[in-house]
DNA sequence: TGGTAAACCGACCGTGCTGGTAGGATTTGC
DNA sequence: GCAAATCCTACCAGCACGGTCGGTTTACCA
């Protein structure tokens, strides 16, 4: 397993919060609810949307929570990176202070390890797929169910 | 961080066994000193490599390991996949005795949460870049050092 | 003004996986 | 027969993960 279950619930959060209205905000009691999921353990997830600005929330009673921008806005790349920390496939990959991320595990930063470049495009093809993958779509997608077989266009793997 | 260590140090492995002839055996013992990797866990990482069919083995003095194939053959995907058990980016991805790699966590399969399409892109993703990448190419790049750096082709969020 | 519903916060905790070690058995070249 | 190597199984410590708990603060509403 690659992400966490911080990435499923977060995602899943997000996709209630994009079918509700953003006049009156969610209660999170209402997607523990909708969602199966543990209350307190969704505290923790939707906490880390809320600071990375997806969310945002109002306290007090008929509080709750709401989609910061429309979801047709939301790129799930943002989503899964608040809620993951950040999307590397190998743990020698840390970020400089620019917006590259990098390989840090071999002191001759220049050169690089050959498995660099084998990472690096694995990174790429991650983050491909989220970029171009809308919360909206995923709302949408989950409206119409019962719709066609999802696929990846590629074959898979049996483990 | 999404690979483990198994997935670096068979990566490497693999690496160092496609700069050597096939012509005499590789011991472990040598790749763990060009690596700097412990000796007794590298066993256990070749031993993967070795039941996938990705590398032959022969015991007793002199003996050691390579390639069942010639480099430009081998496509990452098998690597890691021998390495990693399966590629799924979500614990609810089993997969059916066919090929094809499913989520399991709703009751009813044909529907499908809306998660399922997110995960299954991104599992598109990495499979997609791992299939296009042979162990060749890591090969070749690991001789000419000092190269170019590398882009995986998109901007990369920072931690 | 008080009750209640909710967000918010930080500490805690069991369990399983990861990374790694230990010790040996077996095979084979010299 | 000795040494070098693969091969195998059991074991272990640390730690991240998934989750709980108790409490504080905020705000609506009657």
């Amino acid at each position: 397993m690659i992400f966490s279950s911080k990435a499923e619930y977060g995602v899943r959060l997000m996709i209630e919060l994009g079918r509700q209205s953003p006049e009156h905000p969610t209660s999170l009691k209402a997607i523990a609810d909708a969602e199966g999921l543990p209350l307190a353990y969704l505290e923790q997830v939707v906490a880390r949307l809320r600071k990375a600005g997806l969310v945002m929330s109002a306290r007090g009673a008929r509080g709750g929570y709401w989609l910061s921008r429309p979801a047709e806005e939301i790129p799930m790349d943002e989503v899964v990176q608040a809620l993951e920390g950040s999307i590397a496939p190998m743990e020698c990959f840390v970020h400089d202070h620019t917006e590259r991320v990098l390989c840090s595990h071999e002191p001759d930063a220049g050169r690089g390890c050959a498995t660099k470049l084998l990472w690096t495009r694995v990174q790429g093809g991650i983050i491909r797929s989220l970029q171009t993958t809308t919360l909206a779509e995923l709302v949408e997608f989950s409206s119409r169910r019962g719709g066609e077989p999802v696929s990846a266009g590629v074959s898979v793997p049996a483990a």
